[in-house]
DNA sequence: TGACTGCCCATGAGAGCCCATGGTATCCCA
DNA sequence: TGGGATACCATGGGCTCTCATGGGCAGTCA
């Protein structure tokens, strides 16, 4: 399972193209995919990155007859229909599209950030406004990690 | 298995024909019919599509359900009467039937919308008053994506 | 014979590919 | 330990080729 640590701000030129972290790449080396799958946050101003077996686990409950259920319909709209496939160029960028870039409010520079399994892409000053808050947040409620812990909590990351 | 991913808007010129995405066409190749399966979605306006390999496998879906059963009648009367094979001309494009035209109230253009191991064709206005929907239900119930697997805590994306 | 379907070609825009470059961190050798 | 060389990485620009789109023509079926 690919691991995305740390965070690196990158350029985005005048065609849109980004280079992903060396780092990012070579946790996502070997997939299928030579590229990244990206989908808009609906939580936050962010965009949600992994590789194709990400997206392959997310979707791995969606059997051909799921189409009949409700959940399943907002699930796959939210989820499918927004992803898109960004796949590596010779030098390991990507472009991000339009509606991506007006989502997270990226103008000139790119943040990528590791959050484990996944990785985000942010506006910097807005992710800096989003970490000084939850670090504040994670102070005030003592919050702690607990390693190899049951599943189901509100998690870790935060 | 093919993975339809994102969403794209295209023409339909003065023949009725469209151009499947690219990107789709992709995930459909190898397939023994060089085109799509499609069939009206019975739930709301749009025509839902998928390669031969899928509607294979909606047919074996089918078998589970009693052969005399009321369900079984409704299922293969919806499914496989109603379905329709399009087949790609050499530019990768289809001829939508005057009887989906009308179920999806497609007109000048139309929505190709990626839903994993299936796609869907809308109108394009259609599409974005339900997805706009399916969003706000999906962040109101905090929809949380739970892959098979591995513990997620709140999941992917959120 | 007429309408429609399927096949072919043309074209503009945009995406993707290739090459070049500067900076930085690392490695090797003295 | 310090300096030079090297390799990798981020960045920029230009070019090619694919894709979406439009139209014409021939074959087929009613």
């Amino acid at each position: 399972m690919a691991l995305f640590l740390s965070t690196t701000t990158n350029k985005v030129d005048t065609k849109g193209r980004v280079s992903v972290p060396a780092a990012f790449r070579a946790a996502l080396a070997g997939q299928s995919f030579h590229g990244i799958v990206a989908l808009p946050s609906f939580k936050y101003p962010a965009i949600q990155c992994g590789g194709m077996e990400w997206m392959e686990q997310l979707g791995s409950g969606v059997d051909a007859f799921d189409f009949f259920s409700d959940d399943h319909d907002t699930l796959t709209a939210t989820l499918f229909a927004n992803a898109q496939q960004l796949a590596f160029d010779g030098e390991g960028r990507i472009v991000l599209p339009a509606s991506l870039i007006e989502h997270a409010n990226i103008n000139k520079t790119a943040a990528f950030v590791g959050r484990g399994p996944l990785f985000e892409i942010w506006q910097p000053d807005a992710f800096a406004t989003y970490q000084s808050e939850a670090t504040r947040r994670a102070a005030e409620q003592g919050l702690t990690l607990r390693p190899a812990g049951p599943p189901g909590g509100t998690g870790g990351a935060g």
